[in-house]
DNA sequence: TAAGGGCTTTCGGCACGCCTAAATCTTGGC
DNA sequence: GCCAAGATTTAGGCGTGCCGAAAGCCCTTA
């Protein structure tokens, strides 16, 4: 099998992301969506990675990675998470600052220097957005969550993690003392007319927009 | 000046480096083999860079940078320096290890990464080899050296820098206790039927290799 | 000074990863 | 049960960066 590109790594990781926290299967236009490219393209590499055998695919039908995709999926988010550890640890940024940073440099760093970082912070478990980090093997220790924005009143949790998608989100919530490890409980849950209400731990009330909801993720 | 590919970057650096410690115009021929990529190959890349304003060329002659390609060329070799640099003193690396490593990664890092690792660092003047690294303007403090392997006997000096180029060498030249900084005589100059002989500060002796010689720069 | 050898360049090709436009398939709604 | 909307795939193209083969230039040497 040989050696993966920069761009198949892409795809695998985002059609794993897909399914990390909700069991939806991926179609060909929503992967294209999430990658920011052309359908067509999709079809492409989608061709090239089921002949490596790292996908299943059907003409016409979702993808699903086969188990030689998912542990080269899960090696590409290791080292995203471990990049992100890594930069908020070590070299001083903030969590709404790495992803982009770690989206390059997944790609490029060595497995020398990945298992130096991973020494060098002492394995941790979880990156700075409370995503937990697969082992050397593969294996992810994955916490049961409930998507904040579907919480019902009164649920009370710690925030598990919060999706590193949105970084002007990741910014509002930090100056609201909201990040992974945080505990809350639901006041008001979402609607469709009303924001949603939490109270931290200090008694303090924070409302949330839905695209706030939508990223946070909490202890069931 | 649209920004420049990792090939582009590696042309210029390569450019860069030929003229570093000794003045010599690069040719394509010389530039193809040190790239390890074909002649024609060379052609097509210095259109473009001309193209760019990066290089001067005239069809059939040698290869200079510009102003503008000199500030490029300067800016990838910092990144790397910087990246040996950090990948040594943070990273448990040897001096040996760290060039294929820096040689993504000087592609791959943005600004604001390499400024946390210069500041991290204490902004150092050389990276683990010796080389000099440009500052944040491209410039850079070279001083005079002669290849060891053209010193006579009785010259006396410093380390200043050994060409990265070959690691098994870098690993010999450890084990045997020199590096960057070694203080060093030469007993007996390199000849064409004799190894060069030096003579460490606790009085041990050493032979050279003429490959060897030919990586060693010392004070002059 | 003319020829030949060595560089350099031109030319046609290829792999990758992306695109748009045009087929083609699938499926939900009537 | 059919049909059209929407998703997917095919077809044809483009830019980048590489290749080998062939043509062209330069310059040294005889």
């Amino acid at each position: 099998m040989k050696q993966s590109t920069p761009a198949a790594e892409d795809y695998l990781k985002t059609i794993y992301g897909h399914t990390e926290w909700q069991p939806n299967l991926i179609t060909p236009s929503v992967l294209a969506a999430r990658l920011g490219i052309a359908p067509s393209s999709v079809t492409e590499m989608v061709k090239k990675l089921a002949a490596a055998g790292l996908l299943h695919h059907v003409p016409y039908g979702p993808l699903m990675l086969t188990p030689a995709g998912l542990r080269a999926a899960t090696a590409v988010v290791r080292r995203h998470r471990l990049i992100e550890t890594w930069l908020v640890r070590d070299m001083g940024f903030h969590w709404d600052e790495v992803h982009e940073e770690a989206e390059v440099l997944e790609h490029s760093i060595s497995d020398r220097l990945l298992d130096a970082m991973d020494a060098r912070l002492g394995h941790p478990a979880h990156d700075p957005h409370g995503d937990p980090i697969p082992d050397a093997n593969g294996a992810v220790a994955r916490e049961p969550a409930i998507l904040l924005a579907q919480a019902t009143a009164g649920h009370s949790g710690r925030v598990l993690r919060i999706s590193d998608k949105d970084s002007a989100i990741l910014r509002d919530l930090a100056t609201d003392s909201i990040g992974p490890g945080s505990a809350l409980t639901v006041v008001e849950a979402l609607t469709v007319v009303e924001p949603l209400t939490v109270r931290l731990p200090d008694g303090q009330i924070r409302q949330l927009s839905p695209a706030a909801a939508e990223l946070i993720w909490v202890s069931a």
